[in-house]
DNA sequence: CTAAGTGCAAAATGTTTGCATACTT
DNA sequence: AAGTATGCAAACATTTTGCACTTAG
């Protein structure tokens, strides 16, 4: 069993308010740092939330630290995450466009795409 | 002025030889480990071919290592790579299809795709 | 000869772990 | 009471750096 401590809803909490947006374990630390949460806390929470699939990790191409965002099961099933180099955004790829994009891999290339492991980097139309 | 040093190109050489595949700065190191070239010309030499644009490196999803993998200019200019979770192979996506698959993003989504920072992931046509 | 690169060991960075203590159920 | 989580400090893995020495141009 797991149990609901203050520090696992503290973390939680934080990422759900910003399902947008990407954050390291430093980042994530140190808008905490206020909070009642340990740095060690902060990364055996962040692994076990992310088993838990409530989070994400992400793998970020210039740095060497670990990125996580929320991650709402609901929503986030089988779309497809864009993310903007510029902003940092995360837009989700809607059901229709997303199925399309999935065949066109497996129909050109026999490749079958894995939805949540695939990030696509690019501009966003605000930033462009 | 960048010399041409044996070290440099021991570690060129490694990653043009296998142009499909991607390497962690260690799995590098150790494939190296009976050729003359210390951990750190590794590191720094892993550096600089990335910033001359020989290399390119790679954000993977699970690790926290640095990957690197040849990247042929003429060849991968305009390409995205999909690569296979399973057998790690990377895949070219030529021409057409990647500007099909660009211009729906931009279409449907208004975002701009980034083909160099992309990589798909899934699963190639002999593993599926 | 000069600028760039090398190897080594030491430092820095980001993350994980052992352990005693505290909290959840 | 039993099982799980916490904070701290120490350990760890990967990468970077300082420095004296070597090599390419």
């Amino acid at each position: 069993m797991t149990y609901s401590t203050e520090q696992r809803n503290i973390l939680l909490t934080f990422l759900q308010t910003n399902p947008d947006t990407v954050f390291s374990a430093r980042q994530i630390a140190q808008s905490l740092a206020d909070k009642n949460i340990s740095r060690s806390a902060v990364y055996r929470n962040l692994a076990q939330l992310e088993s838990a699939q409530k989070i994400k990790r992400v793998a970020k191409n210039g740095s060497r630290e670990a990125f996580y965002q929320f991650y709402d099961t609901q929503c986030c099933r089988n779309h497809i995450h864009l993310s903007c180099t510029k902003c940092g955004k995360i837009y989700h790829m809607e059901g229709k466009d997303a199925d399309r994009l999935s065949q066109m891999l497996d129909g050109n290339e026999g490749f079958e795409l894995n939805k949540s492991e695939t990030v696509i980097y690019g501009l966003c139309k605000e930033c462009k």
